[in-house]
DNA sequence: TGAATTTAAACAAACGATTGTGTAAATGTT
DNA sequence: AACATTTACACAATCGTTTGTTTAAATTCA
């Protein structure tokens, strides 16, 4: 420490933080001696004595996913402007994992956390813990009722309601499914959207028309694809829970000697940047991620301020908007 | 604290440990205890007193980058079966803020860190700060040369030369390159390779095939395209620094009416998910971003736990794979 | 000039875990 | 039975800051 080359520990603990009742020349002199000696005040003795990281935690399934990361660029964004620092944990859909993230970060004294969840996760003990513990928690994009914390969501069936009637209003009659693991509430909700939409306008529902993945990766899509064209489902419009199985699903039924959007319409969910890549450009649900991040982090850094645990719960829906591309640009003839 | 309801700090923490010295009685009791309490260690008093953390701290320019984040999902794979936390900050390529980061991760104690340049960086104090305070140092993808550490690279010299010698041998005679940053080593290195490859088939070379981009984005891809069409170059292939500015090539190219790989052959760099997205799938380099990143968290770890100052500095070059896809295919006959 | 006030810095206790050393009781040895 | 050894735990210092309280010196005021 820098005391030996001048004075107490408590003086230059306030010199640093520029403290008033320290007359302006020992400051400037501490300033300068700590530049010299390239002293780097350290944080983690800091952090025990203040009882406080400025580390928000974030738990997710995967980092690379262009979701996710999106969404944490956005929380960083807002997190570093306040001061906060930013750690991740991925959960890699496993409740397993998941649980030991929130172990860890439960030891790691983080400030507030910020979770979305993983997909095997159905018992939520060890996230009601950060309540138990009084650490802020918010909740976004897969989100958990049980556990009464702000959340960042959209309207998922809103949106797969609007993505469904977009197909039926450019001439679609027979508009089948390809529908996410339905443990996750998400792809329940885009689900239901979609059976809505198609109740609402009086067309026909079967389940025939909808075909249930796993995680709507592209090989599902392949394979979702082909059970619709091997059936005599003769289905002229798709709307899929995400942007991968879309895109697969356009890959495989071009490569099937059919025509998108002419024959087969295919609309997709997120808007991700390979959603202008592929060709037909796929239309698709633009979520806006990095907004739900931005929330997501400032709601949760008001928490840690107001430190009040009388502010009610919030949850923010962000809004989300239909992007028309070539994959469904089609002269109403049909 | 647990203490209360048995006996000493000590004996407790050394029971939560299963130190040998405690009975196994005492040992299952305190562990009994921890549970029904819901006793979480503070690692921020436990990282004080070991003077270690178990953090690795990792600077990157942005995660939202597909190859970044590839990367760091290898590190923290590496990481945390290790038993280390990934802490990580964006630079957004700013010198600005990777001296921020930097300063901060000093602070926060991390046992090592884990560095990729931010493009706008060329001076480096505030990376060798780490090397002053003993802290383990590894840089992957964009190194420095200036700092004397462990480095995980790839032979982007080799695998240009490489890909352009692919084009020169479905008969591609003239070829253009979208280049990269050139405060960039590793794009410089890739033009370098470009040209190399060019000389040793003796090709003709010239200013007029090659244009510079600020950040190989999508735009400049398309203005690189424009750029050469416009031109009475008559290129045959383009071997570009990214996949982003290939996609974004190819995409143009083809709205301009000519055929890819016929007319002009593409090749990218990395093997992004997206480059079989694009139709014709692209053609590109591999340059296993995830095992980048394991590479360098091992390369890291292996420092922390040796933490003899002797280890003489070690580079890694990670192997590259030409990945051909539609994009260069076609039959020789030109 | 003496008392009251302000200014500048030192003192010392904490934050919560870890760990070397000390010590009593239990066990083992001859 | 007397001593040596082992076992099981308590004691207390420590990590590097922060911060409430004191104290000493400098300044102001009557």
């Amino acid at each position: 420490m820098a005391e030996r080359l001048g004075v107490s520990p408590s003086t230059i603990s306030r010199a640093l933080q520029n403290h008033p009742s320290i007359g302006k020349k020992r400051t400037a002199e501490v300033h300068k001696l700590a530049k010299k000696l390239g002293y780097y005040p350290n944080s983690v003795a800091s952090n025990l004595r203040r009882n406080r990281t400025n580390l928000i935690g974030v738990i997710i399934p995967r980092i690379d996913r262009y979701f996710q990361s999106s969404a944490i660029a956005g929380i960083e964004e807002v997190a570093s402007k306040a001061g906060y620092y930013v750690i991740i944990f991925q959960s890699n859909n496993s409740y397993e994992r998941e649980k030991e993230n929130a172990r860890m970060l439960l030891s790691s004294q983080a400030d507030g956390v910020i979770a979305c969840l993983a997909m095997e996760t159905d018992n939520y003990d060890h996230l009601a813990v950060f309540k138990d513990n009084n650490v802020p928690l918010v909740f976004f994009d897969r989100v958990c009722e049980e556990i009464e914390t702000h959340k960042v969501i959209i309207d998922d069936f809103g949106a797969a309601m609007k993505a469904t009637e977009h197909l039926i209003s450019i001439g679609c009659k027979r508009i089948a499914h390809i529908a996410g693991n339905q443990k996750v509430a998400i792809f329940r909700d885009r689900l239901r959207g979609y059976q809505e939409a198609l109740r609402k306008h009086q067309l026909e529902q079967s389940e025939e028309l909808i075909y249930y993945t796993e995680d709507l990766s592209r090989m599902e899509g392949e394979q979702a694809v082909a059970h619709f064209l091997e059936s005599d489902a003769a289905l002229d419009g798709i709307f899929c829970s995400n942007d991968t199985s879309a895109i697969s699903a356009i890959q495989t039924i071009t490569k099937q000697g059919k025509k998108v959007p002419e024959d087969i319409a295919v609309v997709g969910f997120s808007n991700t940047p390979t959603s202008l890549i592929v060709s037909p450009a796929l239309t698709t649900i633009d979520d806006h991620a990095f907004e739900m991040g931005q929330a997501a982090a400032r709601l949760l850094i008001r928490q840690i301020d107001e430190k009040q645990e009388t502010v009610a719960s919030e949850t923010i829906t962000i809004r989300n908007d239909l992007v028309v591309r070539e994959s469904t640009m089609k002269t109403q003839s049909n």
